[in-house]
RNA sequence: GUGGAUGUAGCUCAGGGGUAGAGCGCCUGACUGUGGAUCAGGUGGUCGUGGGUUCAAAUCCCAUCAUCCACCCCA
């Protein structure tokens, strides 16, 4: 017989019932999140018209969607993240937007990288979006949630940075190489990572002039308190970027009114974000020392679905990643402890008493309580190692000398303490001892 | 897509042309009425896959796949 060879394509991979479980985990919580702010869910096919994708995302990103060529002459393609998919559902179904539509979505997106840890070819996004209100109360309830996430998952060290495009179009308008800017924003993205000098020799390479440098890192360089960046941002540019400011301006205000910790966020004007779409607000989170790039990326989009319609839709909204949340959380110890469900493992002292013992463990079932019985009794040493291994809690030993009395032994796993009591009220005891635990 | 490193037991890794190794885990016993310790014994591998060189390949060569790292980009 001829074996075909097990495989899968790399950047994939299957997910084990322990790393479904934390997924389990961390989606709930996220969903909760999202819906607390009122997000409604939403799924979109994995697979789209090619044509619907193209245009969206800029040159380097669109060679990254998987095209799928099928028999019937069509083009199709895996979905590259879950924000063009939703343009493309509200262009089709207006009617949701009355005035506003707000959704979330939980999905899997697909891009052709090179895979590398925190880096796959299939992850998930979790998505949250407005559509259909310009103001920027919708932005900073978009950071507020970010913000109230991260926090809720135990992360400290981390900081949403936030930028605006109309600055960064601002500030290529004063530097004067109006048709840079993507060779801009990709080389100033890296500053913090590569440092200003390489940064300069990039932009260099690029023919920037030196005038233009100068002028571009006048405007990058500037960091400080909030209110100082935005300032000195205004001083700098505040002909051409005037609106852009102002947009930042009532963000920090909104956010401060939401009680969102001004430690948390930073206006970065060195923030770039690669993908073509954005026109206004723009941020991302990085967690520092997790070595993970952003986990979380977004900002506005308002000119994106009008490209199928033509009718002008404004919309803003973030994406989470949540392989990269996981793995971060598993870097920075923050994974809770998942531990079994079963509350009660049912020990059978001997086969003899194995009957018994199941009378035993289906009145615990019908009480409601998780358990499960340890079949084949050899030794003590495995069957309580099997307890303390999966983690439950409490062993209802079945024995002879406290049968005899009408008994039953109750060890809790984590004290090793055990106490006795009668058979006609164990199961009021053993919902006692987990009321406690 | 470009460059580099790695692939040996369930896990972490050593070995480097001549019988496949350690630690941890797991199983068993000391301990037939009580688990995370200790001690003793045991289980476990086509050395990623395919081909080549050789009397002989886990070892050398080529290819391929996968993972990691940097670039690129991003979640």
């Amino acid at each position: 017989m001829e074996f075909i060879k097990p495989r899968i394509y790399s950047g994939l991979r299957d997910r084990l019932p322990e790393q479904m479980n934390y997924r389990g985990l961390v989606v709930s919580k996220l969903q909760a999140l999202f819906e607390r702010y009122g997000f409604e869910p939403l799924e979109t096919p994995a697979m789209e018209f090619y044509d619907i994708l193209t245009g969206k995302y800029g040159e380097e990103a669109e060679n990254l969607i998987y095209r799928l060529d099928y028999k019937d002459g069509k083009t199709l393609a895996l979905r590259y993240d879950l924000t063009v998919p939703l343009s493309r559902v509200i262009a089709m179904n207006s009617e949701l937007v009355r005035p506003i539509f707000k959704r979330y979505q939980i999905q899997q997106v697909w891009r052709g990288e090179r895979p590398q840890r925190g880096r796959y070819r299939e992850f998930t996004q979790c998505d949250i979006d407005a559509i259909g209100s310009k103001s920027m109360l919708q932005d900073a309830e978009i950071i507020a949630a970010i913000y109230e996430m991260m926090i809720s998952f135990g992360f400290h060290q981390f900081e949403i940075l936030i930028n605006n495009r109309k600055i960064l179009d601002g500030m290529v308008k004063y530097a004067e190489v109006g048709d840079k800017l993507k060779e801009i924003c990709r080389s100033i993205d890296k500053l913090e990572k590569i440092g200003q000098e390489k940064v300069r020799q990039e932009l260099a390479k690029s023919d920037i002039s030196d005038q233009a440098i100068k002028k571009i890192f006048s405007i990058v360089e500037i960091e400080g308190h909030h209110e100082a960046v935005l300032s000195d941002l205004e001083k700098a540019i505040g002909g051409i970027a005037q609106e852009g400011v102002n947009e930042l301006r009532e963000i920090r205000s909104y956010l401060s009114e939401l009680g969102i910790d001004e430690g948390y966020y930073r206006f970065d004007p060195a923030l770039a974000r690669g993908l073509d779409y954005y026109t206004g607000p723009v941020f991302e989170v990085v967690i520092k020392d997790a070595s993970i790039g952003s986990v979380v990326g977004g900002g506005r989009w308002d000119t994106l679905i009008g490209q199928y319609t033509g009718k002008h839709i404004p919309a803003v909204g973030t994406s989470f990643g949540l392989e990269r949340l996981i793995d971060s959380m598993e870097k920075l110890n923050l994974l809770p402890q998942i531990t079994t469900k079963t509350q009660v493992l049912v020990v059978p002292f001997n086969t003899e008493l194995i009957p018994q013992s199941l009378r035993f463990l289906a009145q615990l079932r019908s009480a409601g309580v998780n358990s499960e019985i340890y079949g084949e009794p050899k030794s003590f040493r495995q069957t309580f190692g099997y307890a303390n291994r999966k983690g439950i809690p409490l062993a209802l030993v079945i024995a002879p000398d406290e049968l005899s009395n009408g008994q039953l032994a109750i060890r809790n796993m984590r004290t090793r303490e055990q106490e006795v009591c009668s058979i006609d009220c164990f199961i009021d005891n053993i919902q006692a001892i987990l009321s406690k635990i």
